[in-house]
DNA sequence: CTGTGTGAAGGCTTTCACAGCC
DNA sequence: GGCTGTGAAAGCCTTCACACAG
């Protein structure tokens, strides 16, 4: 539990999978399950599922499987509470503004306390419930609240400077929507999901 | 060129960046780029990029570069025009309804030609230039349309069985929204974004 | 001297095979 | 018999080191 800085990131990545697959067999009552029954549903091999286990502890029961709660708390707590992190979003534009309206987020634990744009009075698609503030307003939100996550959904061309921006007013970890590379300080994570890439990786995949 | 099978996925996917990187500089009227510097734009090492090429040939000029031009096109017939595919999308709700309006796609070759939903009547937030048609209808759009991707956005609980119809219908590619697995041929290819997931993993790595 | 192309080395993940426990 | 835990093997991808071309 101790080793955390060595756990590969592909295996957080399972975990969080692991962790809702096993949320939604708790809900329908099951308290046991075998790594073969839960690597199935999270697409990955058994052997795979009981590696990425064995990183941190030992919590099957030989011929039996795994207790649900006791899985799923011990996930928990080596993912961290700071999932209970508030999250800013910058950049309400089209994507932005969809985000917000998105709610699998909160289902998972996190919350949009609040969002920026450098117009922040623009006609807005749909009525939110996040206030949205103006740009130069994020430094001082930042450090107020001491948010550490933030979304990025800017456009292409100022993407890396308010990226700079938020990592100067304290900001740890950043989900660029934007689709370009983001230099940032090594004490700072950068996910990016990029949309065109991800249809035109498909694309090639047809025959 | 013709080993296209054996060129990975991940190679695939950064071509897909080195192509954006390479438009940019073509817009900006640069002709010529050696290996570093489009690495450095690219987020990766420059001896990545250099074996990446070298999956399907040889296009550089030692002690200059690569030309703009040439390796954009390369990449391009790499790719394969089937990036002009049409694409539907499947699910209008909150998340689907934002991707229609989202112009990420268009930009890079993709054009989003119809939607489904089961409710096509309730109201949308943004005003869509993409007819969205009933549920029932994606079968018959799907055969007669020939069209080979889509975007799948719908609720958890029934996402395998809308993936399952699509893949009926003679869809090969699916980029999955919903936060689940998807079990699927093997001739048909899923790429899944998982919002919560990405929030969950960030969070992690902060300290 | 700059910068590409590439075999070899290294590192990281996944899978296998099976020992060990219920 | 069923299922976990894990060292060893295999596979995959990245990085190094350097030959070679302009």
């Amino acid at each position: 539990m101790n080793a955390k800085a060595e756990i590969p990131r592909k295996t957080i990545y399972r975990l969080s999978i692991y962790q809702r697959c096993l949320q939604r067999l708790a809900d329908n009552g099951q308290d046991t399950v075998s790594s073969d029954a839960l690597s199935k549903a999270a697409g990955v091999k058994s052997t795979q599922l009981r590696k990425d286990i064995a990183y941190f502890g030992q919590f099957g029961t030989r011929g039996l499987g795994y207790n649900v709660q006791t899985l799923s708390s011990v996930i928990t707590e080596v993912l961290g509470t700071a999932r209970l992190q508030p999250v800013i979003l910058v950049g309400a534009g089209n994507l932005g503004s969809a985000l917000l309206g998105y709610n699998g987020f909160n289902k998972e634990g996190f919350e949009i306390t609040a969002a920026f744009d450098l117009d922040p009075d623009r006609p807005r698609p749909v009525a939110l419930k996040v206030p949205i503030y103006r740009h130069d307003k994020i430094a001082e939100f930042i450090k107020l609240h001491g948010v550490k996550m933030a979304i990025l959904a800017v456009p292409v061309h100022c993407a890396q400077s308010v990226a700079n921006d938020l990592v100067d007013a304290g900001i740890q970890a950043i989900l660029n929507f934007s689709p370009t590379f983001l230099e940032v300080p090594e004490h700072v994570t950068v996910n990016s999901v990029d949309l065109a890439v991800e249809l035109e990786n498909l694309s090639y995949f047809i025959r």
